[in-house]
DNA sequence: TACTCGACGCTCACG
DNA sequence: GCGTCGAGTA
């Protein structure tokens, strides 16, 4: 854990002296190509693989910039990612790493820096662009989209041709078509091209316009790249602040961003990390060439980290073998891994049938957890898509074994699970629920409900309010303990339960606590969604304290898509669905389904099973992807 | 009210 | 590629 420390936190010194002496603190062993990297002065690109520890990578490069002091105080390191929660695992390893400098360094996504540019400076905008009160927030979907390009090319040819001017439908107009016109400071000039003319078009529509003005994050993006490129005061202040620049997973980088970076940053030192394998945005506007781009623009040095600390050896042959095909250059990574005996790396079962496909699978887990210490979370089951389809089926079949399943991306209600169960609302009613249910042995729970209602009381550190809360609260659960205790499981309305649960802290003032504390957030939704999850649980439940458990589902097996699963790894991960349906728009982009071929299979730490059952995928239209397992010497079994 | 036909989403995402 | 949904028809 602590190997490798050499130079004493906080010993910042200057230049190049201490950055000789400087050693990483945190982990034991680095490739000589990330040491190469982390010590670059200036731009790089840094080709990363899966397992090769993108995000310890920035935290050691991070620890380095600011501990030899070449990012000296009051100097900050600028790092973005694309999802929040990849923006908040950095700034958290960078705090573990170098607690004594986690001030400097600020993590952010893409759109959570570009909107704060505009709010903070939105005086600064040439006048033509101003805004003029409050803006709305729109999500624009492919369909309004779509109706704007087919309405704007009926007023200007009177045919009704989606295409008339070349555009992209659906919601490529706002990635392509808004996001790639720079915004003029004097837009007089009417543009010639026609994607420029139907750009500007969209902005008179919903921003050039008397009353309220409509922004999505695309829109506000090309307002921040307008504000640093027309204020040359701003785009210094901003390189002042934040010398050093981190972009991560900037495979996905649309049109939009990189010019953006290329207005704010071109003169600051950046590092960029990515893997071009792992590209599958590209229906959402990620650029086919970002990294190459941002190499070619910045001048940037590249590295390719080849080190696997994830995967086995087995199953970083069989990653080579898929990363090949999309790379033929791609060089052989080695894996670090600790190895464990007793493991075939990689195998594909066929079934007869879904139903036969879940019940085998869930015995098979049941099995191995039994015979091993694993618990369910060590495995994961990834599918393209429509994970929905799978879910009735292996829910079942794994209940069957006391094992449960969880869907992070089914919607109950308006809200997807993993958000719903995050949120303060939705812990403070399930924490209540469960006090009720499980008298004793919940302090943990305990603790977060007294907390959050003192927040919402506005009495957290006033002791005898607190003690207040806690006496009421202990009331509170106990009639609700006999309220539930006269209800049996399967009878009681779900809506009722969350409703009396709620009543802990007065609906009324928790409606009024979502409103202050977490803007834009709906309790009626929050809760709605609470209710859903909560009936689709209750029928596997014995009792409530079952049924209240069921709803977080902390320790299951959890089914994703191939998209949710980037950027995670579990022991066993198995690959469902390697057939026509669920591979069907192979055929519309190879190059991108066979990435996300990639992703999902590189999620494995140790063992990797694919699955189908369908006997005909095996030449059909995803006959590559099984002709790449084949290369690999990935073995079939068919289960009877 | 029952039926047909055709368009469309699927995979992501924001304070 | 296919299931789902909405518009249109009788």
């Amino acid at each position: 854990m602590t190997a490798g420390i050499s130079s004493a936190p906080g010993a910042a010194a200057d230049g190049a002296g201490a950055a000789a002496g400087w050693a990483p603190a945190g982990i034991d062993q680095l490739e000589p190509a990330a040491w190469d990297a982390l010590r670059d002065e200036g731009c790089t690109a840094v080709i990363a693989g899966p397992g090769a520890g993108k995000t310890e990578f920035l935290a050691q490069r991070a620890a380095f910039l600011l501990q030899t002091g070449l990012c000296r105080a009051p100097r900050r390191i600028l790092a973005i990612s694309y999802k929040r929660d990849s923006a908040v695992n950095l700034g958290r390893r960078v705090a573990d790493r170098v607690p004594e400098h986690a001030g400097r360094f600020v993590s952010l996504t893409f759109d959570a820096f570009t909107k704060g540019l505009v709010d903070r400076f939105r005086s600064a905008l040439p006048h033509a662009w101003a805004l003029n009160g409050s803006y709305e927030i729109e999500f624009w979907t492919g369909r309004n989209q779509e109706d704007f390009v087919t309405g704007l090319a009926l007023r200007e040819s009177g045919k009704r041709q989606l295409d008339i001017f070349g555009l992209p439908a659906k919601t490529a107009f706002l990635a392509s078509t808004v996001g790639g016109w720079a915004l003029p400071a004097d837009p007089a000039g009417m543009p010639t091209a026609a994607a420029d003319y139907a750009a500007l078009a969209w902005w008179r529509e919903h921003y050039l316009r008397p009353g309220t003005q409509y922004v999505d994050f695309v829109m506000l993006n090309r307002l921040a790249e307008l504000l640093v490129r027309s204020r040359p005061q701003l785009r210094r202040a901003l390189r002042i602040t934040y010398p050093y620049v981190f972009v991560d997973e900037f495979q996905d980088t649309t049109g939009a961003q990189l010019s953006f970076l290329s207005s704010a940053f071109s003169g600051a030192t950046v590092t960029a990390v990515g893997d071009r394998k792992q590209r599958i945005m590209g229906f959402a506007g990620a650029l086919p060439d970002a990294l190459h781009r941002y190499t070619v623009s910045f001048g940037a040095t590249g590295y390719e980290l080849t080190w696997n600390f994830r995967s086995s050896d087995g199953l970083v042959l069989l990653q080579h073998v898929i990363a090949s095909r999309l790379d033929p250059d791609v060089v052989q990574a080695v894996s670090k891994a600790a190895p464990e005996a007793g493991h075939i790396p990689a195998s594909l079962w066929t079934f007869g049938s879904a139903a036969r496909e879940a019940d085998y699978i869930a015995g098979w887990i049941a099995q191995d957890i039994a015979g091993s210490g694993r618990t369910p979370a060590d495995f994961a089951l990834v599918a393209r898509q429509k994970v929905a389809d799978y879910e009735q089926d292996l829910a079942a079949a794994l209940a069957g074994h006391g094992i449960s399943l969880r869907n992070d991306d089914v919607k109950y209600g308006e809200m997807r699970l993993q958000e719903m169960l995050k949120h303060e609302a939705a812990r403070l009613v399930l924490g209540v629920l469960r006090l009720a249910a499980e008298p004793g042995g919940l302090a943990g729970v305990w603790l977060e409900v007294t907390a959050t209602l003192a927040r919402i009381d506005g009495s957290i550190n006033d002791d005898a309010a607190v003690r207040r809360l806690g006496d009421d609260l202990s009331r509170f659960t106990r009639d609700l303990r006999v309220w539930l205790a006269a209800v049996p499981v399967g009878q009681a309305d779900p809506a009722e339960v969350v409703n009396r649960a709620a009543g802990a802290a007065g609906l009324g003032r928790l409606a009024g606590y979502v409103r202050s504390a977490h803007p834009g957030d709906d309790i009626t939704l929050i809760l709605g969604s609470l209710t859903e999850r909560l009936r689709h649980v209750i029928p596997g439940a014995r009792d409530w304290a079952q049924a209240f458990a069921a709803v977080e589902a902390a320790d299951a097996v959890t089914l994703m898509t191939v998209h949710r699963s980037k950027g995670l790894e579990y022991h066993t991960v198995f690959f469902l669905g390697l057939d026509d349906d669920q591979w069907w728009a192979y055929q519309r982009d190879a190059d991108e389904a066979t990435s996300a071929f990639f992703v999902g299979l590189s999620r494995a730490a140790h063992r990797l099973i694919f699955t189908s059952t369908s006997p005909a995928a095996r030449s059909g239209k995803i006959a590559d992807l099984y002709q790449m397992l084949d290369e690999a010497g990935v073995p079939e079994t068919r289960v009877p």
